[in-house]
DNA sequence: CATCCTTTGAAGTCG
DNA sequence: CGACTTCAAAGGATG
């Protein structure tokens, strides 16, 4: 549940200088309603999460009361709509089963898991949204899924896992971007943010070659076509997976069967039954590993390129498999709402700033997650509690003990707000560079 | 090269 | 049960 703030909201206020340059920063025109509704936020908070299970969205007129200027939503809404109708377009007319360009790229069409509606009868956007991005990586067993990408269904797409192939010369993202950062970023938003792919010098949205649909997954020789990260507006440092796939990933110990069975419990009658039962041969060579599933053989964060060398050089892994068998893999924690948050906007405010440590630019974002409205919180809040869910079922017998001491972290001797040394530049520089920042907007 | 920094939130441990 | 700790992401800084 979201901590509260016990001294209404100043809890930003870590050390003086953040404390501020808090009345000072961005989103003045946010500042006014903030003083008065950030206690308000916070109270609410803890309520979103049931709150979204019961009834994905509050009150309308509290919102409008709230929120007025959080109008521009609808016009993005809007546009996610159209993404709905396209993507439910093409889906209809096969588009997505059909012509696997990206065929590493399936979009897990599974509905919402189990709120998919907004309170007006909408589809909730991150309802949609939220599989489609789960498994960025899934469905890459190996070489031959990319040669044999013309095949309509092919037997490698596992349907273990509803899957979604992308229509020929359709950008992956552009019928699937379901609920944008438009809101947050109604300029023009930074290549890699965007479901576009912009010219960099005229900023002009443009057909994306397939060459550069995937600056973060450089293919393997031989392969297909580059494959774009359907979360690429989420995670568009790197590119990488939600969670990282590991070496020699795809006989990761997830059980196909445990994914079924969990799975299914996701599909909606929407999906056929084809969608769901994986052909058994397919089982060994997509035994798609949630990307949470880290090997400890490797750092826990993999580049891309070890990533498509885990991809496509999956039985020619240089980890013996028993030894792979002995360790068990790390699982990440699923993303909270904030990680989901800051996945989605550092690259906007890194865009936007010179600044690249990501301390300073967590520091920012802190800051803009506290003057997110309540319903922007709470998509991401929902997004968090489907992340939740979805990992508890990929992985029931998980824990976060498992991972708890793992990192054996140095503990911190001192308190937050001593100065312990080497905490000097952050301390007292950092707050300038986002100072800075903050005046620039 | 491992760890720190920094943020929030979830979930763990401990008294 | 409350307080505290750890880990999720990120990447530059630091030792």
């Amino acid at each position: 549940m979201p901590q509260l703030n016990g001294g209404g909201g100043d809890d930003l206020g870590a050390n003086d200088e953040m404390i501020s340059f808090k009345d000072e920063g961005e989103q003045e025109e946010k500042i006014s309603e903030n003083v008065s509704a950030e206690r308000d936020l916070d109270d609410v908070k803890s309520s979103l999460v049931n709150e979204s299970e019961n009834n994905s969205s509050s009150s309308d007129s509290e919102q409008a009361e709230r929120r007025p200027q959080t109008r521009p939503d609808s016009e993005s809404y809007e546009k996610t709509r159209d993404y709905f109708s396209e993507a439910l377009r093409r889906q209809q007319d096969g588009g997505f089963f059909k012509s696997p360009h990206y065929p590493g790229y399936p979009f897990l069409m599974i509905p919402d898991l189990s709120n998919p509606y907004l309170s007006n009868g909408s589809l909730s956007p991150s309802a949609r949204t939220y599989l489609q991005m789960k498994w960025p990586l899934l469905d890459v067993p190996g070489s031959a899924a990319l040669k044999d990408s013309r095949s309509p269904t092919p037997g490698h797409l596992s349907n273990k896992v509803p899957v979604v192939q992308h229509a020929h010369h359709v950008h992956p993202l552009t019928p699937l971007i379901t609920y944008s950062n438009e809101h947050f970023s109604p300029g023009t938003p930074p290549s890699h943010l965007s479901p576009e792919i912009l010219d960099p010098k005229t900023g002009i949205p443009r057909t994306p070659h397939p060459s550069e649909l995937s600056p973060y997954y450089p293919l393997s020789p031989g392969a297909v076509g580059s494959i774009a990260h359907p979360l690429g507006w989420l995670m568009p440092q790197q590119g990488q997976p939600m969670y990282s796939i590991p070496p020699g990933g795809f006989r990761h110990p997830y059980p196909a069967l445990a994914m079924n069975a969990s799975m299914s419990s996701l599909v909606s009658s929407r999906f056929s039954p084809h969608m769901v039962t994986p052909p058994p041969h397919s089982l060994h060579q997509t035994g798609i590993p949630h990307p949470a599933i880290v090997s400890p053989a490797i750092k826990q964060e993999p580049s891309g390129d070890n990533i498509m060398f885990a991809i496509f050089c999956d039985r020619k892994s240089p980890i013996p498999p028993k030894k792979e068998e002995d360790k068990k893999p790390h699982i990440k924690k699923p993303l909270n709402a904030f990680m989901l948050y800051m996945k989605e906007m550092r690259a906007k405010v890194v865009a936007e700033c010179t600044l690249k440590e990501s301390a300073a630019i967590n520091q920012i974002l802190g800051r803009r997650w506290h003057s997110l409205s309540r319903e922007e919180q709470a998509k991401y809040y929902e997004l968090a509690r489907k992340e939740r869910q979805l990992h508890s079922q990929l992985y029931p017998g998980w824990s976060a003990r498992d991972n708890y001491g793992k990192r054996k972290k140095r503990k911190r001797e001192n308190k937050p707000d001593s100065k312990p040394e080497g905490k000097g530049f952050y301390t007292f520089r950092q707050p300038l560079f986002v100072l800075e920042y903050e005046r620039k907007l």
